[in-house]
DNA sequence: ATTTATGCAAATCCTTTGCAAATCT
DNA sequence: AGATTTGCAAAGGATTTGCATAAAT
């Protein structure tokens, strides 16, 4: 299902539908590789990277192959038309849903690299106070507290190292 | 007088002197372009990146010149001293001094560029708030709010309709 | 005399691009 | 048909690494 809905305004479109409307206000196609892509990226709420939809993609023994040059432009495409947000951790790009799901950011754990959702109004009401002061006219932020994650905190010795995001 | 507080940083120590203490602590040595790049990064207050450092350097007529590995590899450890903060903007690291300089944020303008510090003791409480919250401990936090300046939203820019949602 | 650091060149990693062939509308 | 997209191979930019030589202790 369609659980878009969070009192945001137009939260009947599935995201496909929402890319379709983007790619037509556009005068871009509606492809193959497109459509596997999105389908993909929607099916799971988790933070990925190009890598991962490549590999994932690969794996898929229907046919579903995406090459790499088209998983990045289309990964801008989405992320333009509102259904993804990009941020850089370590170095490469990491995407999440946008569309359709609340605003919100993220406690990073340098230990085992998860990642944890957190929501602040307040924090949004200190954004624009700040940017008042400064005459700065806000279009968004990026804010990762980073830290140990509470299971990390408790272990007494290092664990082995995840591999960093 | 009292450079006898826990916790406390001890500001009477140049970067290099802490530099220096911080590489004799990890039975690293001293070398010339070590002494160069704290010297040449302590000059002044700005944010800088690796490329920055390699051009000015060579173009110093003094034999002040270091060899790209040679940078990063130090600009690597000076994060590690905590003599310089590391932040990732547009792909690449970008630098500012860390030792002796006041915990701040930054507001990115989207258009020029320009990066203003600013400062919050709200939004640190809140981060301890929210971390709290989660069970996380907190090591640090990387903020920017991004937007466009003072100056930047002042001027009228017919943009052709590109990217609207 | 050791041992660490440097510089060079080449390698990596992530991402983008040129271009001919394939695919949409 | 005519335009946009794709996939391939190769290019790119930022950063890192292997290794022989230079420098520091």
């Amino acid at each position: 299902m369609s659980n878009y809905s969070l009192g945001t305004v137009e939260v009947s479109l599935t995201p496909m539908q929402r890319f379709e409307e983007f790619l037509q206000s556009k005068g871009k196609r509606i492809t193959q590789q497109r459509r596997i892509l999105i389908d993909h990226v929607f099916k799971r709420h988790e933070h990925f990277d190009a890598e991962d939809l490549i590999d994932e993609l690969s794996r898929t023994n229907s046919g579903q192959r995406v090459s790499r040059p088209t998983v990045y432009r289309t990964l801008r495409e989405l992320v333009d038309a509102g259904l993804l947000k990009q941020m850089e951790l370590g170095g490469r790009s990491v995407y999440e849903h946008d569309y359709g799901y609340p605003q919100h950011d993220h406690l990073h754990c340098q230990k085992c690299n998860k990642l944890i959702e957190f929501r602040s109004d307040e924090f949004l009401e200190l954004r624009q106070k700040v940017a008042g002061e400064h005459g700065f006219r806000v279009t968004g932020h990026r804010l990762i507290i980073s830290g140990l994650c509470q299971d990390c905190s408790k272990v007494r010795r290092r664990k082995r190292p995840q591999d960093l995001i």
